[in-house]
DNA sequence: CGCCGCGATGTTATCGCTAACACTTGGCCC
DNA sequence: GGGCCAAGTGTTAGCGATAACATCGCGGCG
């Protein structure tokens, strides 16, 4: 039996004050501090005896390994950091809830950093924020133009991934194929026999509100159809109102696809007060599928987004990253048309 | 001029590898260590013009501290944790802003950890996962019976409250004050002369069900009205869509209090598709005013709780139970009736 | 029979920072 | 003019972990 303290006399830590050490543990135990560390870290051989007391003197204590000392001499902090731009929303607050997830099982802790406006200063501070933080890595949840010119410039010393924006080079995306999604829902529209489909666009600065509407108007080129004038939003309920109330006015109108679940359903709300019945008069579909869509009057068809999903596979891609691998710049979700009585018969 | 390296020579740190530490910014400025520590932390006294020669060094050098460091030597993280249960929810997720909003005001990062099923062994996981993270203080967002119970054997020494949950004694708690919005609620709808207000609860094992039921509850017996029998969902649109459809068939059914607003809307669905139309037939009145209800067919009248508020005074009240003050066991907010359509003239 | 290698363990150095204390200089007071 | 204080700076000693190397038996093999 090696190590000067003896087993059957204990040097307790003091029940006072702070928190105990590796040390403390192994003079419980009677081994050296390095025994202890190796039965934590499952590291080089112990014996099953030694390794027995050495539990025991752990749970005796309870024994929590210093983070900071480890993460000190590892160099690793074992936390990731995410931005999120409003996270309380639907899609981001889903996505960090996928990426955190991933995290925790991979034995990764998340640190967050909210971003209230999107605006380029606001989203490199987010990310230097986290970076005094010493994260290992940084997803940036922030599909608008002004966190893709803040990445331009984003630090090269830290794996950072993208989650569902910037045309940017330099960091990989990951996103649901919002271009695809709004094709799906204007084609089904079109499909129901509509001359034209009208479109109501996300604020012009969101990269998903750009990418839905290119796929609505090249769709529509594509089927000779006529491209209508675009009635703009910010994602708000109020706003999808004042666009319906807008649209309301408007002649020849039978079909509309618009750029989110919630402007959809202010959309509805000022149809219905207009005297427009949907699906009777106009056929409606929207874009997110929040947990809502299926009770909207009358529930709306939309297009699914996967966000959980999305989560986990942007936590993979972090991982490819920090391990020096996947080069790939854009990696797309395939979303899903979900067909409800919106878009139903007349 | 003290210390060994020439400024007109400064030792770069090597360009390769790791992150520039306090002695190279030492290095470049011609000072010792700890100079650059206190210009760093503003403590101690430092003459200007080397405190601008440090400045430059940390600048070119873009020196960073490493947190690990700091924190192994003082003891202190910077970082708060937060439990919450399924942060995709427009509350917890709002709540989640405010506190990190403030929490970021006073220099603290925040750690989330989720957790998906109500579970006294989920929540006590999540917060041995952050208590693994060194973090200096914990909030548990889980207005649940199960939170509670897990709260009853959380640890003593991290300082620990909790929002919206919990009658217990051990742990500070903070919430919009349910029973009272209920009672606003129901009060309300009395006003308008129905004889009863029928109510579609919150799952049984939620504290903010049980507490807007009883509002409820008590309010009818106060005013001599009916108490009629409990319809109960799980919080989402289906179920009170599920809901909405059981109380069609009810005969004498004139007014509804519905314990969220999600499950208004498929409450609303519900008895649209049923032949009823609210507010000609029916008045309804939800909980939570999401961004939405004031866009639902027709828009709702609820209660609206102001979760970024609640954030803020979570922090607050950690941060002072962090200072040793504060044993207050029970704070509320109080929340406002937001009177719409649902219930209005018929 | 001595040496090599390996399993099991201990010793020492080190990560980057702050706390505590030591030291120098200059001004001011008596 | 000697001593004291404060400003400004440096030196040293850890914080609690892991990395790297050292040590010690012991069994097998040439």
């Amino acid at each position: 039996m090696a190590g000067t303290a003896r087993p059957g006399e204990p040097e307790r830590a003091a029940t006072s004050g702070r928190q105990p050490s590796l040390t403390d543990v192994a003079g419980l135990a009677g081994v050296s501090h390095m025994t202890v560390s190796r039965v934590i870290n499952g590291t080089g051989s112990v014996k099953a005896e030694t390794r027995a007391r050495v539990t025991a003197a752990i749970e005796e204590l309870d024994y929590r390994p210093n983070s900071a000392a480890r993460a000190l001499v590892t160099g690793r902090s074992g936390t990731l950091g995410v931005v999120a731009l409003d996270s309380t929303l639907y899609g981001p607050a889903s996505t960090l809830y996928g990426i955190e997830n991933a995290a925790r099982e991979a034995g990764y802790a998340i640190t967050i950093s909210s971003v209230s406006r999107p605006q380029r200063s606001s989203i490199s501070d987010a990310v230097e924020n986290l970076r005094r933080q010493a994260v290992e890595g940084i997803v940036v949840i922030a599909p608008h133009v002004a966190a893709g010119r803040a990445l331009e410039y984003a630090p090269r010393d830290v794996p950072l991934v993208a989650v569902g924006g910037g045309e940017t080079a330099s960091v990989p995306v990951i996103a649901v194929d919002q271009y695809d999604g709004a094709r799906r829902a204007t084609e089904h529209l079109l499909a129901l026999g509509h001359r034209t489909v009208w479109h109501v666009a996300g604020p012009g600065d969101w990269l998903e509100a750009r990418d839905r509407e290119r796929g609505w108007r090249e769709t529509l080129e594509r089927h000779g159809a006529e491209v209508t004038r675009v009635v703009r939003g910010d994602w708000s309920s109020r706003s999808g109102y004042e666009a319906g109330r807008s649209l309301v006015a408007e002649r020849d109108m039978s079909a509309v696809f618009v750029a989110n679940d919630q402007m959809a359903l202010g959309l509805l709300r000022a149809f219905t007060e207009g005297g427009l019945t949907v699906p009777k008069d106009v056929h409606v579909a929207g874009f997110d599928d929040v947990p809502e869509a299926a009770y909207f009057s009358p529930p709306l068809t939309t297009v699914r987004q996967d966000f959980i999903e999305l989560g986990r596979r942007t936590f993979g891609l972090l991982i490819a990253r920090m391990d020096g691998g996947e080069h790939q710049v854009r990696h797309l979700v395939t979303p899903e048309l979900i067909v409800r009585e919106s878009t139903g018969p007349r």
